[in-house]
DNA sequence: CGCAAATTTGAAATCGTTCAAATCGGGTGG
DNA sequence: CCACCCGATTTGAACGATTTCAAATTTGCG
């Protein structure tokens, strides 16, 4: 089944019939592993397929000058690329970090799956309009927040998330980013996202090593960020 | 007719055929004036209906801390809360920039004609989905650019987004947001803003006066701005 | 004409970048 | 199991872009 994770959170967020529930979990799909920065598309591609994660981590990132911006960061459950539904031309790369799974469903398919189902119709361009959610607070994030509190902003918003597909342990998780990655992500040099990482941790808000993420006081790191996960729009149903 | 820009720009992007056209040109509506700053709706708000600019320049605002982040500007026949369709509950602001012209649809009407046009609901899904390609975009360029292509690349894509509903003349356009506002979309400080804004003078890249802009040598500014207009999706037709 | 908002100027302070080098850490091959 | 290597992290110091604060000037509107 490749949309586990993904029914596990649409179901949490909007509640889907077993109908449609069986729908998703039974598409022909193509399951596919992703290598460390190995790339899923690139900018200009065209494709005729999404992808839903399965495991891993992905970011879409853009190439701005010399530096590289990461957009988003898409975790299991997540489609990076629902927008190619109606959108062919890729205005950015999508990137593993890390290992990852990708399941790829065509868009033929997911069209038909469409037409027979309105509700399934609002489920995923919701989807695609709490990802477009998602960017504006990253427009925030990186427009109007120092550099401490952006970098904890995002790892509040990837607890968040990871929390809803069943990722979290102990307020931690799996985290295959590296520091780099971090400061493409908030706009920052990789040095100074260095700096602010051990300062995160001098205060005892986050341990990260080999990988796995630790925030032992979430709250306190909310506070810091000024995390509103309203944005996030888990509990904000129209059905 | 609260559609005539609407559907210049989605006929000018995808096409539409006469009964698509027509079934826009005859959405029943309310239209309503706004002052300068007035909000169309606030953070935290619900509504039933969506607002389509006939006149004037809207933005969406987020507040964070003691800054005030516009995330992006809409422009005649825009639909800058299409969102509200699916995600009802309101993250940020949506505010007149100088006064405007807005005419509201209901959302109960507007999902009726969608479930009566798989076409209308690929063109207005698409419609939210550039707006999310923009986004990406403004992320970009808060976290990568420096102030001077910064502010160079807003003027671009609003001159490449006015030309698509005839907005421009003579590569000038009306522009009623304030250096404030300009500040507060990319993501710098008015002083600094102000310091950019002269430099462009000088340069002879932009003339601005009146509320009145003038980009006399647009292909220098866009190579200045890194501008790139492939995430506008202008040329990118799925049907 | 007069007021309030918007723009402009100057100077000091700050946050973050850059460059360059050192250290750490995990995985590989011998 | 150890030595080695490469990528990732860390450190230091100088530099630079942008912010902040405060005040002056201009502009548009009533």
């Amino acid at each position: 089944m490749p949309s586990t994770k993904l029914i596990a959170r649409l179901q949490a967020v909007v509640g889907l019939s077993d109908d449609d529930r069986g729908k998703l979990a039974n598409m022909p799909h193509a399951v596919r592993q992703f290598a460390d920065d190995e790339h899923i598309f690139r900018q200009g591609d065209r494709t005729s397929r999404c992808a839903i994660v399965m495991s891993g981590f992905l970011f879409r990132q853009k190439i701005v000058g010399s530096r590289s911006q990461i957009l988003s960061i898409y975790l299991p459950g997540d489609i990076p690329d629902l927008h190619t539904l109606h959108l062919s031309l890729m205005d950015h790369d999508l990137v593993s970090a890390g290992p990852s799974t990708v399941a790829f469903v065509s868009h033929s398919f997911l069209n038909s799956m469409l037409v027979s189902s309105p509700t399934l119709t609002h489920v995923l361009w919701r989807d695609t309009l709490v990802d477009a959610a998602i960017f504006r607070e990253w427009v925030a994030n990186v427009g109007s927040r120092d550099a401490l509190s952006r970098v904890a902003h995002l790892f509040c918003e990837l607890a968040a998330r990871l929390e809803l597909v069943g990722l979290m342990e102990d307020n931690g998780f799996i985290f295959p980013l590296t520091q780099e990655h971090l400061a493409d992500a908030c706009g920052l040099s990789k040095v100074h996202t260095n700096r602010i990482v051990q300062a995160l941790r001098r205060g005892g808000l986050i341990e990260w090593q080999n990988h796995h993420v630790k925030l032992p006081r979430r709250k306190e790191l909310a506070e810091l960020a000024g995390f509103m996960p309203d944005y996030l729009h888990f509990s904000d149903n129209k059905l």
